[in-house]
DNA sequence: TTACATGCAAACTGTTTGCAAATAT
DNA sequence: ATATTTGCAAACAGTTTGCATGTAA
């Protein structure tokens, strides 16, 4: 697992998924590919390691868990995906990286975006000396209707 | 772990820590009254059982990391303490269970209330159809400045 | 040819559970 | 007396890691 990424700065948006894994800093092997396709060639997506597992193994392609863990992190190392801060024993990755909030539905603990301009947090306090903001995340929390 | 909670209603707020668990239906045992204690004789707090668990052996009481985990999940089913929703693998317990958001240090993942009049959520959007929102989180993630 | 990437199994962390023994009422 | 609560150890889920093997450049 030796890395030194290099702080892949800009990624043309439509570069095809070998030149953005190129682009990272990453090899373009076939775990990473297969993984960037799912990832990537879709719209923004909301992903848990055992989920995308499961996609990949549904493709035929084998790629063990640990790689996709793995690769879920090297992805996030290089500005691919973002991790998301939900509650809950699972790691939520989202691969849409710009800065919007998100639905949760609390009894499947599903994800939807709501886009980034809808949401506004107004008020926001002074953080405390020495601290600086990095990320303000706001989670709308849904239940059935009654 | 049998239980039957009689969903507690409402708990005077300068109830003794005895009348709290009473009047949430739980018996006054050694080990919920030293957990009491820390959690409520206090102001707002915010905990892990793991936390929780050190800090009552330190006073020289012994309760099970188990009871830990079990009474604390009893106190939030009773109204008393409200788990939060924050990245990561544990899970944080806040005495203060009414409306307000929080301050998260990202290198030591502690906790600071943010009152509950400060920050404003604007635009909220409409929940799917058949939905309703439960709960807004707001969390300022930190990190030390520069 | 060599540095990087992968798979496997084992380790690890936080949490939950089954059940016998202990305790509150 | 009896229903509730506890502690323990084992189970569990999600995640990470060490290392031998495989692969990209």
């Amino acid at each position: 697992m030796s890395e030194n990424l290099p702080f892949a700065p800009e990624i043309a948006p439509s570069a095809t998924i070998p030149d953005k894994l190129r682009q990272a800093g990453l090899r373009p092997t076939r775990q990473r590919l297969a993984l960037g396709r799912l990832l990537f060639e879709t719209g923004d997506r909301h992903v848990t390691a055992e989920q995308l597992h499961a996609e990949v193994a549904a493709l035929g392609e084998h790629v063990s868990l640990a790689t996709v863990y793995n690769t879920l992190h090297q992805f996030k190392r290089a500005g691919l995906v973002r991790e998301l801060a939900i509650e809950g024993s699972k790691a939520y990755f989202d691969t849409n990286t710009s800065n919007h909030n998100h639905f949760l539905l609390e009894s499947t603990g599903e994800l939807m975006d709501i886009p980034s301009d809808v949401i506004r947090v107004e008020g926001l306090p002074q953080p405390p000396e020495g601290m600086k903001i990095t990320h303000v995340d706001v989670v709308v929390r849904l239940a059935k209707d009654q």
